[in-house]
DNA sequence: AACAACTTACTGACAGTGTAGTAACGTGCG
DNA sequence: CGCACGTTACTACACTGTCAGTAAGTTGTT
């Protein structure tokens, strides 16, 4: 169980050859899942057996988190000064990934399946995505408190739920939106979720569930 | 791969026995997910062969539409006259469900697991999920219309992104409160979210994310 | 420049395990 | 009896990880 090997020191085109692996594995995770998605798939589509695979990586857990740490290292890249943009540009940021998304079926989807699989027993992605989670609430929650210093209002204790309901509901559309392309607007969806998530924040108003 | 076996006639003891591997399947499926999750594992529970179980539901691929049937059948029956609210008592049945959630882990982690599971490749429990969630989005769109109804509004088109993202939230907020129970609020967090949606569409506000 | 010593990047074969499904047989009840 | 409910025993297979060996490259030495 993921023996602790080291990596080999880099040569050019083997660092290539990785990274050819690491996006073969995201397209057969994101297809079949982590259990399902055996190495000898993502062996054959870079062209070599799975014990080749093996020996980059050691084994197909380490592999795993590889293939999550990847996705973190080439989002980052996608971003012109290398840092994610703050106050409400943070939450225009949400809808533009969302937008994006909609183009990136693959990489939704090994996100959407590998997270959930992640809260099973023993999956080797688990600390990967508590680590994540816990960040990107971080995050939202910095958002909402520049926000709301630029407008002079204190923060309101809602903070903490709408950062959560705001990454859960791009997560959950993503689902909807993988089992039915045609039914669910998934950008256009986020959009309107976000939207109202941080207006509910910023200026509440009594709950409309309340007896008139 | 799930011959059509029809099910035996029922005797009564057999009837219970039949749904104590159903609760069995769904703490199994629950905590190791469809594909990790072995028939010998239900088996033991039951104190019977894994052979058993296929005797009882022909392959593991039906076993597993059945545990998603009988949900559905002991949710309604947990109503008392067992249909669905409607109009505003349909959101804040929302949130009486996710409270109640609150103490339904193993449920909750079922269905959070095996809902992005289904997106995979040739998955068992697809067609449920696709039809499932076709269903929920109708229903509140319904329920939107008639508390649109009985406000005289006409129905704004934001219903249908309303309608998903409100399942969408209830759904990623559960997958985050799987990993981390203590950060999250399962239940305050959809019922500030739902709120939020609901007012959104019955009195729409301009976005915050415009450019002032 | 040439050669030895070493490292890296694999392959092919195989062990070991987990698991779904089948077939044949028992056993007790209506 | 005859059927439903099981068990035991077995087949078949998918998959991960190990291992020995090979070819190709790299480094150091003279």
């Amino acid at each position: 169980m993921s023996t602790t090997r080291r990596v080999p020191r880099a040569r050019p085109e083997t660092l290539a050859k990785r990274t050819e692996i690491l996006r073969a594995a995201t397209a057969t995770f994101g297809s079949k899942g982590y259990n399902r998605g055996p190495l000898t798939e993502i062996a054959d589509q870079v062209g070599m057996t799975h014990a080749g695979i093996l020996h980059h990586f050691g084994s197909k857990d380490q592999l795993l988190v590889e293939v999550l740490k990847f996705r973190d290292r080439t989002d980052v890249e996608g971003l012109q000064d290398q840092r994610m943009p703050d106050g409400m540009d943070r939450f225009r940021h949400l809808v533009r990934t969302a937008f994006a998304n909609e183009s990136r079926h693959g990489i939704v989807q090994a996100y959407a399946v590998l997270s959930a699989e992640s809260v099973t027993e023993g999956h080797p992605g688990r600390a990967y995505f508590e680590e994540r989670y816990r960040t990107l609430r971080q995050d939202l929650r910095d958002a909402f408190e520049d926000v709301c210093a630029e407008r002079g209002i204190t923060v309101p204790a809602t903070v903490d739920r709408a950062a959560a309901s705001i990454l859960a509901v791009m997560d959950g559309l993503q689902v909807q939106w993988l089992l039915a392309r045609d039914d669910v607007e998934l950008a256009e969806a986020s959009a309107f979720a976000i939207e109202a998530l941080v207006s509910a924040v910023l200026d509440p108003r009594p709950s409309p569930l309340d007896p008139a």
